[in-house]
RNA sequence: GCUAUUAUAGCUCAGUUGGUAGAGCAACUGAUUCGUAAUCAGUAGGUCGGGAGUUCGAUUCUCCCUAAUAGCUCCA
């Protein structure tokens, strides 16, 4: 909520979203003021700020939006009361087409029989719209506009393509310089910048969408795998690995190539056959259970792989780790029976609690239903939904996670877990899907106690989701300062004077020895310096080495976050490290 | 893919109203041997993203291409 002042010198409390729709009519007044031809389309408040879409040949500049910012102020300043009225349906037409406003009379004519149509006045400027408003233009202190960019009508691609300008706005100054500020800071956690100061991955320009990881942050790729592992081979999980690239009989089969193909690379082989880098690791777990006769005894069958996967995704959808053309996905896919649905989905919930509660992330669960264009039986359907909304009503409570009616792939319902990136961006990142179909169209079967074929149900699941996505994300959790057990680099031994070299270096070869990840930064430099850099590239633990640590067999220990923690014997920091590691600290 | 913007040294960025470029950090060399977030001095480093055009002359202007960024659209 917003305090807003009145006339008189009282207060009132208005949602954000009225104030910044609000201010979304400011704008589109100003562009009225300028420039009289730009037609008005809408222009709604979102969760952070607003838009308003017009209709223009000429993109907007920057030095449009500057002088649309002063037009704003102007209107501001001139304090018009918002006023609102109702018109029947003709006379709304007749307004609109008097105004030459083609995309509001579109909008008007397609407003449902009965209902009310509302415009809102200020001073010159007249606006279709539902409301509601704040009383008066003057309550809008402070605000910019952020951008501007192209958007379709309707957002539809095949329609015309509007210019959009975004915008925020404070009743004070001081908040939205507030808000500027916060924005600023939140950019310094983009996992694309932090990516690159600590040589954890990149990018280049012969290979877009397929990150170059440099040793650091391989290396945490690969503890994140160990991790994944040893809480998938405990629960009965089975790893493999299979081909690249298939002929594309085996995705006619899939379905891949009438449903997924403009996605998929696509090449020849040395015999002019189609072919398909895979884009998805479904059709070969399905090879592998087809490698014997299955029996119900033998279900659940989990085949777990972090096998490459590349996806042709277009060029403007590439973004950092988050969006890539070759990623790994933490993928399974578990073969069951349709009893074992309930069990099956509880324990991978329960995989998901356990490690996002490693790393403390913050995640939205959904639940997705069936769709208009289903697949399959209907009552299969229906249990499967009741099962996947009793796991989750049993797990994890019933107000902690959302249902998308209808949102379901055609093939079965589905759990998606959803984060947001620093900017407030939300990415889909583990999923959790039901299949009914996939077994059908390779016609996978087990036999069942009566001796009979019957179909197994399909699983596909991945809970990091992907870990390029992953990295990217628990980049930007961190804001880079990644715990010990994660950090690429756990400890750095920084010796003060050459004379300190030897003992730093059998210290290093100690702690390596016990699988520490360590450095040793032998550099004749200050240790003032030595330690700056190291506190740059986010290093956990520092051990100082000097004259007094050798004498008394110690390590000088320094901590990213706390500083200067005191003298420690050897074995006493590596007891508290290993023991911090152990706990994922 | 679409709209807009951007691309200059390893990194962050300045600059040239058209006369082939500069800083800080990093690197290298030398001096300094140092106690908890930057020691000093020097050296080297760029076909100004790629291609074409205009021009006596293009890093600068125009066009094409590539990539990145924001948004849209898409995402089995």
């Amino acid at each position: 909520m917003f305090k807003i002042k009145l006339e008189g010198g009282k207060t009132m409390e208005v949602e954000k979203k009225t104030f910044w729709h609000t201010t979304s009519h400011i704008l589109a007044q100003a562009v009225k003021r300028l420039y009289p031809n730009i037609k008005l389309t809408i222009g709604p408040a979102i969760d952070n700020g607003f838009y308003y879409d017009f209709d223009t040949d000429e993109p907007f500049s920057q030095e449009m939006l500057e002088k649309l910012e002063e037009e704003m102020k102007k209107i501001v300043k001139e304090d018009y009361k918002i006023e609102r009225f109702v018109l029947s349906r003709e006379e709304a037409i007749k307004l609109m087409e008097e105004k030459e406003e083609p995309y509001k009379v579109e909008l008007i004519k397609e407003l449902p029989e009965g209902e009310e149509i509302s415009f809102y006045k200020q001073g010159e400027f007249i606006d279709l719209c539902a409301g509601p408003h704040i009383p008066s233009t003057g309550s809008v202190k402070a605000f910019k506009l952020l951008s501007s960019s192209g958007a379709y009508w309707r957002g539809d691609e095949k329609n015309k393509m509007l210019q959009r300008i975004y915008g925020i706005s404070y009743p004070k100054a001081s908040e939205l310089e507030e808000y500027l500020n916060l924005i600023e800071e939140a950019k310094k956690r983009d996992h694309r910048k932090l990516g690159k100061e600590l040589e954890l991955f990149f990018f280049d320009e012969t290979a877009p969408g397929m990150a170059y990881w440099l040793p650091k942050g391989f290396k945490m790729m690969n503890v994140l795998i160990d991790l994944w592992r040893k809480e998938h081979e405990s629960r009965g999980y089975q790893e493999f690995s299979g081909p690249q690239l298939n002929s594309s009989s085996l995705w006619k089969t899939s379905g891949h190539w009438d449903h997924y193909k403009e996605d998929m690379f696509i090449l020849e082989d040395a015999d002019g056959n189609e072919q398909a880098l895979k884009p998805m690791n479904c059709p070969n777990s399905i090879k592998v259970y087809q490698t014997k006769l299955r029996s119900y005894k033998d279900l659940p069958l989990r085949f777990n792989d972090i096998d490459v996967i590349h996806r042709n995704e277009k060029s403007g959808q590439l973004n950092g780790l988050f969006r890539v053309r070759m990623f790994r996905q933490d993928d399974s896919h578990n073969f069951i029976m349709e009893s074992q649905i309930r069990e099956e989905i509880e324990d991978i919930i329960e995989i998901i609690k356990k490690l996002y509660g490693i790393f403390g992330l913050d995640y939205r669960l959904t639940l997705s239903t069936r769709p208009e264009d289903f697949m399959g039986e209907i009552e299969t359907w229906n249990r499967a939904e009741e099962d996947l909304r009793g796991v989750l009503d049993e797990i994890c409570g019933k107000e902690n996670y959302e249902v998308n009616e209808g949102d379901g792939a055609f093939y079965g319902p589905k759990i998606d877990i959803k984060m947001k990136d620093c900017l407030g961006r939300e990415w889909q990142m583990g999923t959790v899907q039901l299949d009914f179909q996939l077994p059908l169209r390779f016609n996978l079967s087990y036999i069942d106690k009566e001796g009979n074929k019957k179909t197994p149900i399909m699983i596909h699941r991945a809970l990091f989701g992907s870990f390029e996505r992953f990295i990217g994300i628990i980049t930007e959790h961190y804001a880079g300062a990644f715990p010990v057990w994660l950090a690429p680099t756990q400890v750095k031994i920084l010796p003060i004077a050459i004379t300190h070299k030897e003992y730093a270096e059998k210290l290093k070869e100690q702690l390596s020895a016990k699988g520490i990840r360590v450095e040793i930064d032998e550099r004749e430099e200050k240790i003032g310096y030595k330690i700056r850099e190291a506190q740059l590239q986010k290093i956990p633990y520092m051990l100082i080495i000097g004259d007094k640590e050798i004498e008394a067999n110690a390590v000088g220990v320094r901590s990213r976050k706390e500083g200067d923690i005191g003298s420690l014997s050897a074995d006493e920091f590596m007891k508290k490290l290993q023991d911090e590691i152990k706990n994922y600290k």
